[in-house]
DNA sequence: ATGCGAATAT
DNA sequence: AATATTCGCA
């Protein structure tokens, strides 16, 4: 397929080629690799890390793309949304899935007006790309007054009100606007993919009868764990490396690129940095009566990168190796002590009442690497660890043979990423900038037009 | 990471 | 009293 013999440029037929197409990914390594495979099929890829910026060029430039291929994900704005304002201009959209397949994607899918491809993608899953350029839609046919005709498509397919506002004609749109548009997003559910794992497929998959909606019936209560609203998917950053976050990532291995899909839980959040600010909290507060919510006010991060869930978990873990350690100390003393069940006891009066004689508590199975391995194995005093997912072992899964080499795709990668001007040459690279300032340009123009 | 029940807060 | 949040456990 990547055989020099047969270019790829072969597939698409003379009428299609030279087809121009809009990629969006926040992804470097991505946007890159993509665009020079869709080069490769004779397309002119102008490629962004923006999904506001692509918006915004979408609506300006009529015409211009043939093709919109989009990170589904997008930390900036919600599919939805984006879907939305590509709807508005008929072009054809294919959005690209880098992790769970999740119910936003669903409802996005569900309007039967965007297709998906899971990420990793190889060359070959490109091969009838140019078949997408057919694509055109009912209310195209111009004279519909296609606001209208618009919305009863969305409606009829079930999205709902509070983002069918979001809807808006993007000429409407005011650069605050587009801001407020960035609002994400659900929940994540079972991956419809998982059981063709590795068959990344252009998806013709139908809507499923949720099982996802089923559970939540029970109490009215707004609890924590469905408030889908408040939920945001964390977004990872790979590129930069700050503070927090990860090291930026050498894609000098073609392994990298697979490893960036391995896992469908993304970069662990628990980088040593937060961890120690984690730490530091809990002890700040008192070990004991040390509580998820001010223990993440006290770590000082920002909520979209951190949930209250998280330290929760996190510090559950904690505590149960605290206990663990102590119990491996005075190894006949099976007594726990640990925060108690109550916490409104905790400061006033040390728990009588009853000592639990463990009921069958944790007989723990979390190794206990107190005395051996610490070499191996990244520990901080409490033996937790922080291992980033990048580092671990090959992956299961997700994508397999692909990442084998001696295989055409492997090869492909690889001689991709050996090819540094491959890498580094973004022909048709839009400047986020430069778009950012069109857009101010034209909010300006918009508000001076509209308001008087 | 989350579903769930219980303790707390408003 | 009723509902919303926060927590801890599994």
């Amino acid at each position: 397929m990547i055989d020099e013999s047969i270019p790829l440029i072969n597939h698409v037929p003379s009428f299609a080629r030279g087809f121009t197409i809009l990629l969006v990914h926040d992804v470097k390594f991505s946007r890159s690799y993509l665009s020079r495979i869709l080069e490769l099929y004779s397309f002119k890829v102008t490629a962004t890390n923006n999904a506001s910026a692509a918006a915004s060029m979408i609506c300006r430039q009529e015409g211009m793309f043939k093709l919109i291929m989009a990170k589904a994900d997008m930390p900036d704005m919600d599919i939805l949304s984006f879907l939305g304002v590509i709807l508005e201009k008929d072009i054809p959209v294919i959005f690209i899935n880098s992790g769970v397949f999740d119910d936003v994607n669903r409802k996005a899918l569900a309007t039967g007006l965007c297709y998906f491809l899971q990420e990793p993608i190889s060359p070959n899953d490109l091969k009838y790309l140019w078949q997408h350029v057919y694509h055109s839609r009912a209310y195209s046919t111009k004279n519909t007054q296609n606001a209208g005709s618009q919305s009863m498509v969305l409606h009829a397919k079930g999205l709902q009100n509070t983002q069918m506002k979001q809807y808006l004609p993007c000429e409407q749109l005011t650069n605050t606007q587009w801001q407020v548009l960035g609002a994400k997003r659900g929940r994540n559910d079972g991956d419809i993919w998982s059981q063709q794992k590795g068959k990344r497929t252009l998806c013709d998959y139908t809507m499923p009868t949720t099982q996802c909606m089923g559970r939540k019936a029970y109490g009215k209560r707004n609890h924590d764990d469905y408030v889908g609203k408040r939920k945001q998917k964390r977004y990872v950053v790979l590129e930069k490396s700050d503070s927090l976050g990860p090291a930026k990532i050498n894609f000098n291995n073609p392994n990298q690129y697979f490893r960036m899909f391995e896992s469908k839980n993304r970069l662990s959040v628990w980088t040593p940095e937060l961890h120690k600010k984690f730490i530091e909290a809990v002890q700040e507060l008192g070990e004991n009566i040390a509580r998820p919510k001010q223990i993440l006010v006290r770590m000082n991060v920002g909520e979209p990168y951190l949930t209250v869930r998280q330290v929760a978990s996190h510090l559950q873990k904690y505590r149960l190796r605290l206990k663990c350690e102590e119990n491996s100390r005075n190894s006949n003393l099976p007594k726990v002590r640990t925060s108690l069940s109550s916490r409104h006891k905790a400061n006033s009066s040390s728990s009588e009442g009853s000592t639990f004689e463990t009921k069958g508590l944790p007989a723990p199975k979390v190794f206990l690497n107190v005395n051996h391995n610490q070499d191996q194995i990244p520990v901080n005093s409490v033996g937790m660890e922080f291992t980033a997912s990048w580092d671990s072992h090959p992956m299961p899964g997700a994508s397999v043979g692909l990442n084998i080499p001696g295989t055409q795709f492997y090869d492909f990668v690889k001689t991709f990423l050996e090819d540094s001007d491959c890498f580094n040459l973004y022909k048709y690279e839009t400047d986020p900038a430069a778009v950012d300032q069109c857009t101010e340009m034209l909010r300006k123009v918009l508000e001076g037009r509209g308001s008087s």
